[in-house]
RNA sequence: GGUCUCAUAGCUCAACUGGAUAGAGCAGCUGCCUUCUAAGCAGCAGGUUGCUGGUUCGACUCCAGCUGGGAUCACCA
């Protein structure tokens, strides 16, 4: 039974009832814990077709419940609010449909489906932590319109072309003697970067000594020989020149191999990968159609812009003078693109940084003035930076924080905590790497995606790898000490089952009262775009889980029915949190 | 400068979208392992929700104005 609308259902009777009138909303809240009581009504927006006090109108509607909902037990009223206690009879029986239920919390299939994209990296350097904020979010959004019946398409556009990568380039060209992943045994990815660095460091030395010399700086930016020839190789690139290609091809060779490492333990994973280098052309064709359709114009020189000051904002250029396209441009054609490749997707989510903001505003608009109906179906997911307690990262700088040494870290970590701890030394070497990886990405994972996307977060390396309190491993460790649990109860021949439970705990209570938000959570969570919610949800639960666990000891019982129903209410609640903890991409232990 | 956005305990974050005495974790202090895993539980302490007004039965939440961060406003991506 679904206990919120069918209270909702007999409050709406009520209120006809008493007093003859037809409501849609009204505010239904979970009950502060000072007060007895689960649900509880806000009268106070009530008394306008109640005609009476809040107190009265909430006795009112409290007696009615009581006598004629057959679900609510007793209730008090508290000034305006009504808090109403369920009956502990439906409160067992709540929990027993969802015990019922095989696949509780996963949606059958709707039909619907939806395109997320996430990671989308340049080729020129490695991952780091704002990566990782991304890939968490997007892989996690995804998963969260799986479990509520949606086909899922993971994708990504690869910025493989550009002046970026012509940088690493360059400068593996001149400074690289032939150098490789394998000769240098230095990861791909990190060794495009590495030549992107030595690109920047040259640069500076080649600008200081022409700005020396006498050269402006904007001048001196454009005539230092690595800059030309990094502007010379992006030419070549454009003109299909074969080195210039093969150079291009082997590079980024190397850093997608670089990323496939990264990803696979990152525990991400994508459907179709879309690169910039073969779908950067297509957004040409749509944007001279859009001229022709007049909604964009031409210019003297023969750039191509959009006006969209009636929308409130500016004028965006579409195409260059010289006929070449912007990145506004690629965009376009890309989810045109992706809409044709899947045609029964209903709208894209894009988990990108909150500086594009701007960027798919005019995208979205664009789209729509293009006349594709779906433009409105399109979301950006945008997300917050992530800040060191240093400040901002800066790759210039230095400053950034690498994926892979972050990962490394976070699991040798778990490994040193869960040796110290002692409780593992019957698993073997194999099963303490893996546990170690489980516990230390579960942290990291748990700590990025805990707070709102939109907001910006601080991110402390010495908290983020805290395994106590407000943490994923928090929530493993009481998953795994369920699993204990259900593990004794196994070996002991006790069934889990709900027969003959007459009366609950209060902690009981509560712990149902959690599993039964679930399936609401997750629907927020997918209409918010908010693994956070989940996240807090899964935490929740498993607190309330640990105060139970602490208060009744489950084998002490000697009423069997009891004994059952705990081992029951144990085993879905592991479930549960384990389902909670899946969407979020965090694996859970049997022991830890 | 225009637009957008954020500001909550010492620190990191919540607050069911306008509801009760604003909650967690970390850090600090006090208890609880001969009983299912102490990566836990119970408790103490910590707040003028940046400031000033307004809207109303009721504001962290909505509106206006300040203050202070951040983002963005390229024929860059």
């Amino acid at each position: 039974m679904n206990l919120d609308l069918t209270l909702r259902t007999e409050i709406q009777k009520a209120v006809a009832e008493l007093f003859h009138q037809t409501i849609e909303q009204f505010q239904l809240q979970p009950t502060n814990v000072e007060f007895e009581g689960s649900h509880t009504l806000v009268c106070f927006p009530l008394t306008r077709i109640s005609k009476l006090k809040p107190e009265e109108t909430g006795n009112a509607i409290g007696n009615y419940l009581v006598e004629h909902s057959g679900i609510v037990a007793r209730f008090n009223v508290v000034k305006g609010f009504l808090n109403l206690v369920i009956s502990d009879a439906v409160w067992i029986q709540v929990f027993e449909s969802i015990f019922a239920q095989t696949n509780y919390g996963i949606a059958e299939p709707t039909g619907r489906e939806v395109m997320v994209e996430y990671s989308s990296p340049n080729t020129n350097k490695p991952l780091h932590l704002g990566h990782l904020r991304n890939n968490f979010l997007g892989y996690s959004v995804a998963e969260i319109y799986k479990a509520i019946g949606y086909t899922v398409h993971k994708v990504q556009i690869i910025n493989d072309r550009g002046i970026h990568i012509c940088k690493s380039m360059a400068a593996w060209k001149l400074f690289g003697n032939g150098e490789t992943p394998e000769s240098s045994g230095l990861k791909g990815d990190k060794l495009v970067g590495k030549y992107y660095v030595e690109f920047d460091k040259n640069f500076k030395a080649q600008c200081k000594e022409l700005e020396e010399k006498g050269t402006t700086k904007e001048e001196a930016e454009k005539q230092a020989p690595i800059m030309k020839l990094a502007v010379q190789m992006l030419q070549q690139w454009e003109q299909k020149d074969l080195e210039t290609l093969k150079l291009w091809s082997t590079m980024n060779g190397w850093v997608y191999a670089g990323f496939d490492a990264t990803y696979k333990r990152m525990g991400v994973d994508f459907e179709k990968l879309y690169y910039e280098s073969t779908t950067y052309l297509l957004g040409k064709e749509e944007v001279l159609r859009g001229v022709e359709q007049g909604v964009f114009y031409k210019k003297e020189d023969g750039s191509v812009w959009v006006d969209l000051t009636a929308d409130g904002l500016d004028q965006k250029v579409l195409l260059r003078s010289d006929g070449t396209s912007v990145y506004m441009t690629q965009d376009i054609g890309t989810a045109i693109l992706r809409f044709r490749d899947f045609p029964k997707i209903e709208g894209q989510i894009y988990t990108v940084g909150n500086e594009q903001e701007y960027h798919f505003k005019v995208l979205f608009l664009i789209l729509g003035k293009l006349g594709y109906e779906w433009a409105k179906k399109c979301y950006h997911l945008s997300y917050g930076m992530v800040d060191l307690p240093t400040g901002k990262m800066k790759s210039r700088e230095g400053t950034v924080v690498d994926a892979d040494d972050l990962m490394q870290e976070m699991v040798e970590e778990a490994c040193k905590q869960t040796k110290e701890l002692g409780k593992i030394d019957e698993l073997s070497t194999e099963e303490v790497n893996d546990l170690a990886e489980m516990i230390g990405l579960g942290a990291l994972k748990f700590f990025l995606l805990k707070v709102d996307p939109k907001k910006r977060m601080m991110f402390d390396p010495s908290e983020s790898i805290q395994l106590q309190g407000h943490t994923g491993p928090f929530i493993q460790y009481t998953h795994a000490r369920i699993k204990s649990i259900l593990r004794k109860a196994e070996s002991m021949n006790i069934a889990p089952d709900v027969v003959d439970v007459k009366s609950l705990e209060p902690a009981e209570r509560e712990v149902i009262f959690k599993i039964n938000q679930y399936t609401n959570k997750l629907q927020e969570a997918a209409r918010e775009y908010s693994p956070a919610l989940i996240a807090n949800y899964a935490y929740e639960l498993a607190k309330e889980y640990n105060q139970f666990y602490q208060a009744i000891p489950i084998f002490n019982e000697s009423d069997p029915a009891k004994l059952k129903f705990r081992i029951a209410f144990s085993q879905v609640t592991a479930s549960t949190i384990a389902k909670a903890m899946s969407l979020l991409g965090i694996r859970v232990p049997e022991r830890m």
